[in-house]
Parts: C-alpha cells; sequence; structure tokens
DNA sequence: ATGAAAGCGCTAACAT
DNA sequence: ATGTTAGCGCTTTCAT
C-alpha cells in the first residue's frame, strides 16, 4: 500500500519536515526520540510530515553532536577463519538487537595492522570494541583500545589473569578432560599437530596440551608437528611420522588440514580409526561431526558466547562499571568415535 | 621513539591544532590534504602541532560537511557461508587499497533485511554498495539502491540481461564443461543434490544444470534431492537413492554436506570413488582437494574477482559512467580424481 | 509544550 | 598564502 516518497534526488532534513508540519526543528527531533512532552496533534503532524517526505534521520550529523557513535566495532584475525566468520555474524545479531550496528574488520593476523583498526575505531567513535587479538590481550592495539574511553572486550586470543576484561572458551578445561580419556585409554605415544604460525593463540593452548599430557601420562612420548605452509610438506611429515616403528597411537589436533591429512595416511595404510588410530580435533569443523567415523572435536557455543560478550561490553557502554574478573566459557566435547584403546593395550582397570 | 602523546581524555580538534600552530584552521586543513599552496614553514609547523597534540582527523565531522564517506558497503547473505566471508576480506583489501574502509553486512537470507540494510547504507551515506542479493537483483533492496545516487554492484546471485551492473562467476560455463564430461563419459543416471530452499542463487544453476544434462544426454534419468534441513534426513534420503536398483552413477552436489555423506555411504558400502560412483561438486571446500581421491569440483578465483568488483565500483564513483554490460567471471574447474566412466560401460570412441 | 540558538569538527568558497 | 565565514544536519540547553 505504501506508495513512493521522495521523488527528487536531495534528502530531506530535520528542517523540510519542520516546515512541512509547521513546527520547530527541535519538537521534530523530540518526536523522533519519543518525547512525551510533545502536543500529541504535533506528534500525528510530524509524523505525517515524516511519511509525506520519506524523511531518516542522518547519523552521521546525530552522531557527530553526540560524540559517540551507536556502533561497536569488532577485529578479529580474518573473516576467512568459519570460527571467526561465525562469531562476526552472532555479533551482529547481538548488537542490532540493542539499536547498535557492528562494524567488523579484520587485522589479517597483523598486529601492526591490528593497531591501525583500533585506531580507527577510535576515530569513528565507536561505543566500544570486541577485540580477538592477533597475539594476546598485551598488544599495542589492546593498549589503545584500554587507553581509550570506548569499552573494550578482549577475546579468544587471550591469557587472562590481569585485567578482568578478557572472556574465552575455557580451553584448558576441555584440555583437561581430553588428557584425562587419553589417559585413561592408555595411549603413550601421541602426535599433537599445531596450526599456522601466525596464529599465537592455538599455539599456547598446544604448547599447554603437551605439558598436560606429559603430566598425566608418565613417560608419555609427545612428538609435536608445526603445521608447514604447504600441505604437501606437512602430508610428507606426516607419513614419516606414521611410517615410524614407533609411531603414534593418538593424533591430537589443532589444524583442519592436519586432520584430513592424517584420515588421508590412515585410509591409504589400510588403518581403521579409531582401532588403528585415535584422533581428536580441537578445531570444531562441521564435516568432521558428518563423516564416519564421527571424529570427536570441541564443541564451541558461539551463538551463546556472543550474547555473553555483547552483555558484557553494554554494561561497560552503560554503567561504566568494569566486570571485575576475566570469563570463561565452558565448551563441550564431542568424542564421537574416533578414539579408543591403543591396539594391544588393555584398558586400565 | 615515538613518546606517547595525548595524556588528556579529550581529543584534540583541528583547532587546537591551529592554536598550537598559530595559523588558521583553514591553513590546517590544507595541510591534512596536502595542498600545495602552503608555506613549507607552515606546513611544518601544523605537521609539529599534530605530532605534538596526536591529533587525528574526525572522520564523522569530515563526511558530514562533505555529503558523502570514504566508505563502500557490502551485504552478504551470511557470514558463515565461507565462499561469502572470503569476499567479504578479500574486498576489504581492495578497498583499503583506494583508502576507503569497507562496511560489511549480512541480510541473513531474508529479503526483508536486505532491504533494511540497503536503506542502512543510504542513511550512513557510503559511496559505493556491493549487493550479494539474496534472490537475484530485481528484488527490493536492490531497487533501493539502483534509485540511490550511490553507486552500486550486483554479485553472485544475479540473473543478469538487464542492467549492466551484475557480475558473477561464470557458472553456466563450467556447467557446460562438466555436462560435457559426464556425456563424454557415458553416465545415464545422475543425482543433482541442491542445497539450500532458502538459497535461489543455486538453485537457479541447479535447474540449469539438470536441463543441460538432459539436453546432452538422451535418454539420461536425472534425480533431483533437494537438501533437507537435517542431517539425518539428507543422508536417509541419499541412502535410499543408493540403495535402488537404478541407482545413480554420478553425484554433481551444490551442497558441502551432501558430498561429505555421499562419501559416507559409499565408505559403508564399500563403494570405490570413482570407481563405482564418480562425484563432483559444485560447491568448492577446501578439504574436497585434500582428500583422496581429491574430489573434482569449481575453483572460484575470488581474489581476482575482488579487484574486478571494486574496479568497476570506483569507476562507477568516480566517472559516474555505468559499464554498459553485465560481467562474466571464468571459473577453473579442478576434476580432481573424482569423476570415470560408469561401471560396464566403455569410453564413447 | 515549544522554539531559538549554540555548537559538534570539519570543508570549501571567498576575501584579503 | 592565509584567514574568515558559512554551513553540513543534528541534539540539547535554556528561555518563553
Amino acid at each position: 500500500m505504501a506508495a513512493e516518497k521522495k521523488t527528487s534526488g536531495v534528502r530531506p532534513s530535520i528542517h523540510s519536515v519542520a516546515a512541512y508540519a509547521g513546527v520547530s526543528i527541535a519538537t521534530v527531533s523530540k518526536v523522533m526520540h519519543g518525547d512525551k512532552t510533545v502536543r500529541p496533534e504535533n506528534v500525528v503532524s510530524v509524523q505525517n510530515a515524516i511519511e509525506a517526505l520519506g524523511y531518516r534521520i542522518n547519523p552521521l550529523a546525530a552522531d557527530l553532536r553526540r560524540g559517540r557513535r551507536k556502533l561497536v566495532g569488532i577485529i578479529v584475525p580474518s573473516f576467512d577463519d568459519p570460527y571467526y566468520a561465525s562469531f562476526v555474524g552472532a555479533l551482529e545479531r547481538q548488537a542490532e538487537r540493542r539499536g547498535y550496528a557492528l562494524a567488523a574488520t579484520s587485522s589479517r593476523d597483523s598486529e601492526k595492522r591490528e593497531l591501525e583498526l583500533a585506531k580507527r575505531m577510535e576515530d569513528w567513535r565507536v561505543s566500544g570494541v570486541i577485540l580477538v587479538p592477533v597475539k594476546d590481550e598485551n598488544g599495542q592495539g589492546a593498549r589503545v583500545l584500554k587507553a581509550s574511553e570506548m569499552a573494550a572486550v578482549f577475546i579468544d586470543n587471550v591469557i587472562g589473569g590481569t585485567g578482568g576484561e578478557t572472556i574465552a572458551f575455557d580451553y584448558r578445561a576441555a584440555i583437561r578432560d581430553v588428557v584425562a580419556q587419553t589417559a585413561r585409554l592408555g595411549h603413550q605415544r601421541m602426535l599433537v599437530a599445531v596450526p599456522d604460525v601466525r596464529r599465537p593463540g592455538p599455539t599456547r593452548l598446544a604448547s599447554h596440551l603437551v605439558a598436560s599430557l606429559k603430566a598425566a601420562v608418565p613417560g608419555a612420548a609427545v612428538q609435536v608437528l608445526s603445521t608447514p605452509t604447504s600441505r604437501e610438506k606437512l602430508a610428507e611429515a606426516l607419513a614419516e611420522i606414521f611410517g615410524s616403528a614407533e609411531r603414534p597411537t593418538l593424533v591430537l589436533s589443532f589444524s583442519e588440514v592436519a586432520v584430513t591429512l592424517t584420515l588421508n595416511i590412515a585410509r591409504r595404510l589400510d588403518w581403521n580409526v579409531p582401532e588403528d588410530l585415535s584422533l581428536f580435533s580441537f578445531k570444531p569443523v562441521e564435516w568432521m561431526r558428518a563423516i564416519e567415523p564421527a571424529i570427536g572435536s570441541v564443541q564451541l557455543p558461539i551463538d551463546g558466547a556472543a550474547v555473553t560478550i555483547m552483555d558484557t561490553i553494554f554494561q561497560k557502554i552503560d554503567n561504566k562499571a568494569a566486570a571485575a574478573h576475566d570469563q570463561l566459557l565452558p565448551c563441550k566435547i564431542d568424542f564421537g568415535q574416533s578414539m579408543t584403546t591403543p591396539r594391544g593395550q588393555e584398558l586400565s582397570r
């Protein structure tokens, strides 16, 4: 039913609306913001004018005047990682539920760029910034954010324990559980695949995993494989490892491609997963749960996390009250069917 | 070496800089924009002031005055699809090469939301908008974009042939090649897996594929499977199809999960790919090329496409000259090792 | 309940 | 070469 408004190329301003309605711009502004001190008849005529002219507020002008924008920024290492992409989508939804827009940017795993983006957020007068640090929450970008008057929250690639402004999945708990299961099943030789060197976060976790394994399994032989740049090199490295007599009986991977290639090699050698080789992925990817056998993996409740994150940042935006403690979000583990007792071992007790 | 600037909480304006340097704000503005008509000594003192105060321009004020922002918007159906996520990353880079920022948003497969976002882009005074339509370039969102004075380009989910403002991969050429190969190998019975019903784009292409198959292979039996909502239902449907006597010898899929489940079933039935079942994916996903046998798939040169897209939109922003024709970008096909002659068939001639 | 007026920080036209 | 000035479109006192 709604007819076409606005034939002219120039957009109506608050002045046009005021003139059309026969009131002052202050009154129009009040109507736009639902101020109760406007006479009902004036509210109506202003609304008519708005409708007739197809007026929409110019957020640039409003925000310039106000000094802060209804905008929260996010800086992720990259959009290509479905994990981060998923965060962006979920956070966009959460921001908009509160009448804010999300300004999404990517640092491309560069701390230099992260710093630039932090400054851009400041320049843009966003109300808050969510940063997934390239390295951790003590980098230069994070420093800028902390020093500014914007609300800031650091997520995912964080160390925590200091500021009380970090939120992350409780990966250490997940590691604890997987290590416990590993010990219970009796694995003695394992391979830990660490991802892309440009991603310090998972690398830190992998180190923690290695340490935990050694602590939990006395005499454990833990091999670490840093994911090389090319798929071919990685495949070679894996083949060599699996070719040795002292081959690992369990692969714990932080890298999707390492899981894929491990499955390839297993198939080529005619090994069954999990009977001949156990496997677990700390990087959750859709297909791992859809194949047979289902590959065990950590499950991250991203939508829920997005709610927590947005709540936290709006708490800061509104109250200016800083949350006093770092937040650790639980993550579930789906062991799938990919881990069992190693060949020739009995399940201890 | 750079010392800490700006101890105060309030950001310096162009006035502070002018005062500090002992010049007028007009001069500061000129220096900021590299105007050559400023005395070198003044340039220096202004630069010193900027440095000393840690001044950065307020883009809100500048853009309000200018009436247009150095910003191009993009609206994708979702960030979760790695294909679109990849576009966002590549386009962000391209925009920034030209000194523009990218405002990335997602329509969540909703035309209603697409319309809202189109209006938001208008409100934000972005210079140009790249839209991946939920349905096609004739929706309401696209209409708003066309009517506005913003430059607009419609990509990927487009029909084309009308406006000359669309850019898409040449999927029909890819389909042609795959159909030719199918005919050459002698397949008679095939299954086409269509994805998510909320994605009209691939659905259109799938229809075209079906028609092409029927045209190229006389008497072909082409089954179409619309991807149901749940993985379980899809698995069931596939199992039933493969259980029948007249089972397809080739699967052509527009859906990642359909490929995964097909591989599952093949393995369970102890079929080899491609000897017992040929497979091709129109949805390119990393792992398909990393497994053995490598699954054939269409390869989309997204980075190159991003360059073309940005070039096109900046052409419109700068010249106001509309490109007169729709653009079709070539895509490569990687047949991998997943297609061969069906059992008991000879390769014709 | 309403409107006049003073900016927010900048650009650009115009004088000088 | 430089400065003055008039806005961009809005919000927000502050009188009335």
